[in-house]
Formats: structure tokens, C-alpha cells, sequence
RNA sequence: GGGCCGUUAACUCAGUCGGUAGAGUAUCUGCCUUUUAAGCAGAGAGUCGCAGGUUCGACCCCUGCACGGCCCA
């Protein structure tokens, strides 16, 4: 094979990096020594992991008396060259073994084609298992072959990707040089598993409702559109899938849960991506009060899976999932946490005027129970670092949930908070069809009066309640955000695998 | 939407009171049969985010824009 001579030849196309032109030189060096560059014609015997764990702790003696070989498939994520022998390594999705490849063992012609391969190259290795000098469990290659060419050079082998944008805009760079970031998605899908398996097991059952909805409902939030052309008619993603399961509990079905992509068209920062992950769930004859302790329930288990115990670190706070949790009322924390006195909170002039000290704004004829939800966002929320259960909110904030038996003015409802922020939001639901009814004009008086997130009017909806709800508890819980508290990480883009970002300036 | 910060080689980063750029890794060439951030010798590689302005001269100073980060709304 004759050698490459790039530096005599000149380089035509300056906006390309060298690395990639010397890769295709290369390859069309292999492909002329039929080389194929991308053949699907291996298969692999075993997992690098199982490698591993079945030979790791064997003697050289005993690795040496092995009669079988291994064959495995991976990257190769480093390569050091000796002349006639050179080290890999090589990863595959469990893990990284180095492979030993010797010129007298692979014979001149296929040592001078593996001479060609490349950092990045994803290759086939068959050979037996030994230990090197230096104790490393090491696969002796009798076989290597080109997979899957690569024609760009991976980050730096030391200090790996750290660039953000980079990191997020190629997530498969990301997921490739830094352990950090696969460890966390492979957390995440752990936990969406244990959540389900949870659920599962108390009977609830898993659905599918709308994500494309004519009528967006279900949450206080602004929708995004779309259109359906063939109907020639307006479609918005979904809010959130709330008022189809609580159809659905119309329908006879008595615990159903969905967890999937809702869709909001607000702002992005460190917690808000315009897609995001909920699970719900609605269990029929079940109250606000059974959902808190089915949430302790849920939620420290889940630590416990995960973890073996009900502490986690969440930014250097460490956080006790283990139940009970405190709970307080909404306005009890407003005076314990925030420290405020009744009439600070109750006189919707005084609150006005503490919320516009505070820095907020308010729109005019905002109602008192927006105001105090304002007050609770500034002063009580960042303090909730421990598990708390806030329950009994302002009926006005509430537009889905149940009034309280004694205290029409609030509901059964309640948020949980942990390390600051709002966790799940769950209440006992409004199953009275005229009570409803009243909720939805309150609100379309407010989308009227300039609130793009007030709800819609949703006559359907109000129909299914007529035929009859029966009495049911229902609550969300932000799986983007879980997921930050369960990985520590500070941002809710090192938990979504491809979050939103504006299009990449493509220059040229 | 506002404030602050960042953008220099494929990657990680230096840098200059304003005199058109450096290191390590990676790449290429040569040597090397137990290395592991391998080593040694040599070489190539940059529209200093983009566009204007000030200046004899701008990566550096000024303005605008783009993208990103953090904080605030």
C-alpha cells in the first residue's frame, strides 16, 4: 500500500479542516485495496461489559489457558502506535477494552491496512483475552476490521467537549467523549422505567391521548399552533393531556396515566424547554390527600431504586426524599416561610402594592389569588429546598380543581416543592358540570381581557361531566425536572437529549 | 424583553499599552513489539463569530448584528 504523501499535495478546499480531507484521502486509499468502508457484515459475540465482569479477575495464567476467542465491535477512542504493534481502545455502549494488534500476528498487508485506521473508525475485533504488563485486561486482535469509517476527528482526548452549544447541538459527541452526559441519560430512562413499573403496579394503566388538539386545555400556559391542511383547521399541541384523562375516567376507566411531551410557547432558561415531559395520572375515588401519600410513596421509592437510600445531593443540598413530607397551607406558608401577616396577603390592595415592591408586575384587575401566587413565587418557592407538600390554593388560581367542603375560596389542591421548585401539581378534580362551567367563563373573561394564558371554554369537556365524572384525584409530575434533581444537574438541557436552540449560522 | 459574560486551529485554551497570532491534543512524515494524556525528531494547519467605524495600522478600541451561557423580567 503506498503511503499517503499528503503534505505534498495541495490542500483545494481551505474551508474544510485538514483532518477530514486526510480522512477521505484515506479512505479511497482503503476502498482502492478493497477495503469496504461501511460493510454490515459483522457480528459480535459479546458486550465489552460482559467481557469484563466473566474475565476480569482471572490470572494471566488462567487467560492464557482460554481456548475460545472473543469477538467484539466498538469505537476506537484511542490508538498508540509502536511501529509494529499498536494499542486501542475500543467502546461500545457498555464499555472500553484495549485491543493489541500486532504486525506478526496479522501479517504485513492487513497490518498495513489497519495502519490505516483512524480515532473515530468503528471496527470488529476477534481474539483471545491476556493481561499486559502493567495488569490491564487486553484483547489480543488475530482479526480487525473496518466497520464504519469516520471522517471527523473526535475532542480532544484530555479534555473532551466542554463548548455547551457543541455539547448540545451534537449530542452524539457529547454522548460519545463525556461520561457525564450518557450517565445522565441513561439515568433518565431508568427513572421514566421505575415510574412506570410503579405505576404499572398499582394498577394504573397506561393511555394515549392528543398531543394535536383543536381545543388546548388543562394548564395555564400560552399554546403553540399549527394546521391541519386536508380539514383546513386550527390545531394546537397540547398544554397537557388533563382534560382527555379525565375523560377517560368519564369513560369507566378508573386509574389511567400518560407520560409524554407536552408543548408550551414560553420563554427557554435553565428550567423551560418548549417541550417538556409530564407524567399524569387520575385515580378515580381517590382524594388530594391520598395523592400526597401516594407521592411520598412514588417519589422515595423511587430514590431508593435508584440510589439505595432517600437522600440525594441536588447542588450541594442534600435532600431528604423520605416520607412524611411537611405540609402547609398555601397560606400558612405565605406567613411561616414568607413572613407575612394576614393582611398583607388578604387586602388585595396591600398585596398589589407587596407585589409591585417586590419587583413584579401586575396587570390591572389581576385577582387577589394571582397576586398571593405571585407573593409565593418570590417569597416562599426558592425556600422550599426540603420535600413540601403547599396545599388549599385560591380557588382563582385553580380553574380545574375542587373547592374545599368548608372554604369555597380555596381548593383541594396541592404543589410539591423540592430544591426550590415546583415538582407536581395535583388536586382533587372538579367533577361538577356547573361549577366547571362557571370556572371556564371566569376564564374567558380573562383571555378577553388580554390573559393569553387563561383557558379555554371547552363545551365537550363540560358535556363529558355531565354525563358524570365520579370523584377522582389527579396530578402531574415534571419529569425533566425530576430528572435534574435525580442527576444534580442545573440545567434542564443536560436532561433533554436535543433541547431547543435557535438554527445553527451556517456559513457559506 | 433587559443586564452581564463568552465566541482565537478539528478539540482544550493562552495572547498582544493597537504593530495581521501561540501551546498542548489531534493531523501528516520518520523511528520505535507491553503502551495507556506512550515517547523522540520534523512538518502542515487560523477570514482571531459576522458587518461597519476609529486609526498609518485592529484579534485587541467603538457601534450594530448573530449564536451561546448566567442572572433578571
Amino acid at each position: 500500500m503506498k503511503d499517503l504523501n499528503l503534505n505534498k499535495q495541495k490542500q483545494n478546499e481551505p474551508s474544510e479542516s485538514h483532518v477530514i480531507q486526510h480522512r477521505r484521502q484515506k479512505a479511497k486509499l482503503l476502498s482502492d485495496n478493497q477495503v469496504p468502508l461501511f460493510p454490515n457484515v459483522f457480528r459480535k459475540k459479546f458486550d465489552i461489559a460482559q467481557i469484563i465482569a466473566e474475565n476480569g479477575e482471572l490470572s494471566s495464567e488462567e487467560l492464557e489457558s482460554l481456548t475460545h476467542t472473543f469477538s467484539v465491535a466498538g469505537r476506537i477512542m484511542a490508538l498508540r502506535s509502536f511501529g509494529k504493534v499498536t494499542f486501542i481502545h475500543i467502546q461500545d455502549h457498555t464499555k472500553r477494552i484495549q485491543v493489541f494488534v500486532q504486525r506478526d500476528v496479522l501479517g504485513k498487508e492487513k497490518y498495513q491496512i489497519f495502519n490505516k485506521f483512524d480515532i473515530g473508525d468503528i471496527v470488529g475485533v476477534e481474539g483471545g483475552l491476556f493481561r499486559t504488563k502493567t495488569g490491564e485486561l487486553t484483547l489480543k486482535a488475530e482479526k480487525i476490521s473496518l466497520l464504519s469509517k469516520s471522517f471527523r476527528p473526535l475532542p480532544e482526548k484530555y479534555h473532551g467537549l466542554k463548548d455547551v452549544e457543541t455539547r448540545y447541538r451534537q449530542r452524539y459527541v457529547d454522548l460519545l467523549v463525556n461520561p457525564k452526559a450518557k450517565e445522565i441519560f441513561l439515568a433518565r430512562t431508568r427513572i421514566v422505567k421505575i415510574l412506570r413499573e410503579f405505576l404499572d403496579q398499582k394498577g394504573f394503566m397506561e393511555v394515549e391521548t392528543p398531543m394535536m388538539q383543536s381545543i388546548p386545555g388543562g394548564a395555564t400556559a400560552r399554546p403553540f399552533q399549527t394546521h391541519h391542511n386536508a380539514l383546513d383547521m386550527k390545531l394546537y399541541l397540547r398544554i397537557a393531556p388533563e382534560l382527555y384523562l379525565k375523560r377517560l375516567l368519564v369513560g369507566g376507566f378508573e386509574k389511567v396515566y400518560e407520560l409524554n411531551r407536552n408543548f408550551r410557547n414560553e420563554g427557554v432558561s435553565t428550567q423551560h424547554n418548549p417541550e417538556f415531559t409530564m407524567l399524569e395520572f387520575y385515580w378515580a375515588y381517590a382524594d388530594f390527600n391520598d395523592l400526597m401519600s401516594f407521592t411520598e410513596e412514588m417519589l422515595s421509592s423511587l430514590a431508593l431504586k435508584m440510589f439505595d437510600r432517600t437522600q440525594i445531593t441536588y447542588q450541594q443540598n442534600i435532600i431528604d426524599l423520605g416520607p412524611p413530607w411537611i405540609r402547609l397551607t398555601f397560606y400558612q406558608s405565605l406567613e411561616i416561610i414568607g413572613g407575612l401577616a394576614k393582611e398583607d396577603y388578604q387586602n388585595p390592595d396591600n398585596a398589589k402594592e407587596l407585589v409591585i415592591k417586590l419587583g413584579e408586575n401586575v396587570q390591572t384587575g389581576e385577582k387577589l389569588g394571582k397576586l398571593q401566587a405571585k407573593l409565593f413565587d418570590i417569597l416562599v418557592e426558592p425556600k422550599l429546598i426540603q420535600p413540601h407538600f403547599i396545599y388549599h390554593y385560591p380557588t382563582d388560581i385553580s380553574p380545574l380543581s375542587r373547592r374545599n367542603d368548608e372554604d369555597p375560596g380555596i381548593t383541594d389542591r396541592f404543589e410539591l416543592f423540592i430544591a426550590g421548585r415546583e415538582i407536581a401539581n395535583a388536586f382533587s378534580e372538579l367533577n361538577d358540570p356547573m361549577d366547571q362551567r362557571e370556572r371556564f367563563e371566569d376564564q374567558t373573561r380573562e383571555k378577553d381581557a388580554g390573559d393569553d394564558e387563561a383557558h379555554f371554554m371547552d363545551e365537550d369537556y363540560l358535556r363529558a361531566l355531565e354525563y358524570g365524572m365520579p370523584p377522582a384525584g389527579g396530578e402531574g409530575i415534571g419529569i425533566d425536572r425530576l430528572v435534574m434533581l435525580f442527576t444534580d444537574s442545573a440545567s434542564i438541557r443536560e436532561v433533554i437529549l436535543f433541547p431547543l436552540l435557535r438554527p445553527e449560522v451556517t456559513s457559506g
